[in-house]
RNA sequence: GCUGGCGUAGCUCAAUGGCAGAGCAGCGGUUUUGUAAACCGCCGGUUGGGGGUUCGAUUCCUCUCGCCAGCUCCA
């Protein structure tokens, strides 16, 4: 063991090496003898493991200071963060028992359990009471206890949801964390005193099953975030506030796209005629590419017999998410909740040569699945949508190539959506799963090497596949940075052998195909809500329900802004005048708030010059043109849109 | 499904136990308009629905439907 008196060196990550004396702690090694410590330190990271800057260093070590810039950082501080309000609802309500509270994405919680939901007002109690914990910028300090020993404590102190963590734990002593009169159980590390947290604020309130379990009691969760500057932490609520206004069920209202009634039911959409031709344009799109790659188009019945259901295995394994069944004559029917099985019998309805294969069917085919009302959520989480489903039958052999394409395929269509970031997961096998364990490496291999080919970056969820199969989902980033989950490409080794699939061998003996399931866009609905939120409503030209609205100044260019009209229209696009007696600047007002790409103003010098004034989104002006000139600049403008991949 | 909040005119929101209101939208008129809201008038309600308390309920209680946030779930 090394005695004080001994030297230990240290390794900085930068490289520089430095002998301190060994007991000496990491924030100081950090900083060099005499050195000035750097506020923005939160933590160090010794030998790789983040430590508290008061760490005892006893022998040789590489460090790493841990700032807010990285993600461990981030979590420190939120961490800290989250202690210091957990210490002020003890002091503004000393009743509450601690239970959990970790740093989040973009903050952290702390689930209290309390008598009664936490109010707006408590909440600024809370907050200012936490200013008044930074202010007085308390130490925090790690302490370590006996298992035993901490249990008692807890229980002492009527923490009973802190000494049932203990009681889980299986290390025989636990650290503590201590600020002023507040000590909660922490594994660490914690920034060194509560004065290092700068900006933070309370967001919101709500119930939170312990343990996450809707058979616990309901604790009392605060969400809040917390930033290292004033400027910062505004940008980020400026940023919720973007997203709020951004929100596809508002905009899907005032853009009047779609709507959701009581009269109809929960998570069931009417698709208006703004929002109904946008969905057209996808879909149109959407054929026309799957024709193009190859694709067969089907159509398949909304209900079925529940046998089908049965063959399939979704009543055994997804009967919780579907409607009950209904009683028809002798037999009972199924409101589909997936496709597949509809294709798999249109596969079965003739004997299939290994010549044959691939076999792509694909359909815009509207399913139905109940969702617990809970989980609803606008257009993101409904109970009736329509997915574009294809199914591809294969040899195994074909598995790879057929991947590749599907990738190549999903990131052409989205791009042309306007995404161009991706998050990529390859999940494998499940505890419970069908097929063998060669099948699913096999598979898995199939799927990586697949994305290898593309250059795809990915990463693995481990355990996350369907239990049928391995699969590959692909999230997309909106221009907020948000991820959604949108495509998926799923192996599946059971609806063939469930439906005993056969295609007869270059050897004249059956075999068995491989199925992949496949969505590019998931949902049509879904998509189209993110797609509402990532262009704020304002829609590229080639999906803008109105392209070009003309504005006559006065009455007197009716005549000739009806003429206009018909020109745009003759030239494919979609155009509409606005004949209201109403005055220009309430007119171009109507537009914009209708996010219409282009405004074609015609007063009386237009007409005289027999041109338009165009004015673009946004309050753009593209100055005065001939007609034919305005025409030619919006078609441009439909046609990059589509190709700006 | 669970916990909490909410539900008033087409939309956004007022009215706390005492005559249900405003702005916008719509309709009629005046105005003939130049790049984000002209002016006047009119119309508009079973206050989500049922039941209860009360002389009297948008308001209090209860059941129910729906929405929102979170939890849980998400083949």
């Amino acid at each position: 063991m090394p005695t004080e008196t001994q030297l230990i060196q240290i390794i900085l990550s930068d490289g520089t090496k430095r002998q301190v004396p060994a007991g000496c702690a990491a924030g100081e090694a950090l900083s060099g003898a005499g050195g000035q410590p750097d506020r923005a330190v939160l933590a160090v990271k010794v030998n790789g493991v983040a430590m508290d800057l008061e760490t005892v260093l006893t022998e040789d070590a590489t460090l790493e200071p841990v700032t807010f810039a990285s993600p461990e950082g981030k979590e420190i501080y939120r961490h800290s963060s989250t202690h210091i309000m957990a210490q002020a609802v003890k002091e503004v309500f000393p009743s509450v028992q601690l239970t959990i509270g970790p740093p989040i994405e973009d903050g952290f919680y702390y689930d209290f359990a309390f008598e009664r939901p936490f109010t707006p007002e408590d909440l600024a109690k809370i907050e200012a009471r936490a200013h008044e914990i930074i202010k007085a910028n308390y130490p925090i300090k790690r302490m370590e206890m006996p298992r035993l020993e901490a249990i008692k404590f807890f229980k002492e102190r009527g923490e009973q949801y802190k000494a049932e963590i203990i009681e889980s734990l299986p290390s025989q002593t636990v650290s503590l964390y201590r600020q002023g009169e507040f000590i909660d159980l922490c594994r660490g590390p914690h920034v060194p005193a509560t004065g290092r947290v700068q900006a933070l604020k309370l967001l919101s309130s709500a119930g939170a099953y312990w343990r996450g379990d809707e058979r616990n009691p309901m604790l009392q969760r605060i969400y809040g975030t917390s930033f290292q500057t004033q400027a910062e932490l505004d940008a980020h609520l400026a940023k919720l506030e973007e997203i709020k206004r951004r929100d596809h069920r508002k905009l899907g209202k005032e853009l009047d796209l779609i709507s959701m009634q009581d009269e109809i039911g929960p998570g069931l959409i009417l698709w208006h005629p703004k929002g109904a031709l946008i969905r057209l344009l996808i879909e149109n799109f959407w054929r026309e590419q799957h024709l193009k790659q190859g694709y067969e188009l089907v159509y398949s019945p909304h209900v079925a017999r529940l046998d089908l259901w049965r063959t399939s295995g979704h009543v055994d394994y997804y009967r919780e998410n579907m409607f009950v069944p209904m009683k028809v004559e002798a037999s009972e029917y199924q409101l589909k909740p997936m496709n597949c099985p509809f294709h798999i019998m249109i596969y079965k309805s003739h004997l299939r040569s290994y010549r044959d294969l691939p076999i792509r069917y694909g359909e815009l085919g509207t399913v139905y699945r109940y969702e617990r009302t809970g989980v609803l959520h606008g257009l993101l989480r409904v109970r009736g949508f329509t997915q574009d489903d294809a199914h591809l039958f294969c040899r195994p052999d074909q598995i790879e190539p057929e991947v590749s394409r599907v990738l190549d395929f999903t990131f052409f269509v989205l791009r042309t959506f306007g995404f161009s970031e991706f998050e990529v997961y390859v999940s494998t096998k499940p505890e419970k799963a069908v097929g063998s364990s060669e099948n699913w490496a096999q598979a898995t291999a199939a799927l990586e090497a697949a994305l290898k080919s593309r250059g795809v970056a990915y990463q693995i969820d481990p355990g996350e596949g369907v239990f049928y199969g391995p699969k590959i989902d692909i999230k997309i980033k909106d221009v907020l940075g948000r991820a959604w989950q949108c495509s998926t490409v799923q192996i599946d080794f059971n609806n063939p052998a469930r439906f005993e699939l056969a295609y007869t061998g270059e050897d004249g003996k059956a075999h068995q195909p491989i199925m992949i399931h496949r969505a590019l866009m998931g949902s049509i609905e879904r998509f189209f809500g993110i797609l509402i939120e990532h262009y704020a409503g304002a829609f590229p030209t080639w999906l803008a329900p109105v392209q070009a609205k003309v504005l006559p100044i006065s009455e007197n260019q009716h005549g000739y802004a009806v003429e206009i009209t018909e020109q745009l229209k003759a030239a494919e696009l979609r155009a509409e005048a606005d004949l209201r007696n109403e005055k220009a600047g309430y007119k171009i007002r109507e537009a914009e708030k209708a996010k219409t790409p282009y405004m074609l103003v015609v007063g009386g010098r237009e007409q005289q010059a027999q041109a338009v004034s165009v004015r673009g989104r946004g309050g753009v002006d593209l100055g005065s043109m001939p007609v034919s000139a305005a025409i030619d600049l919006i078609r441009a403008d439909v046609t990059q849109a589509r190709q700006s991949h």
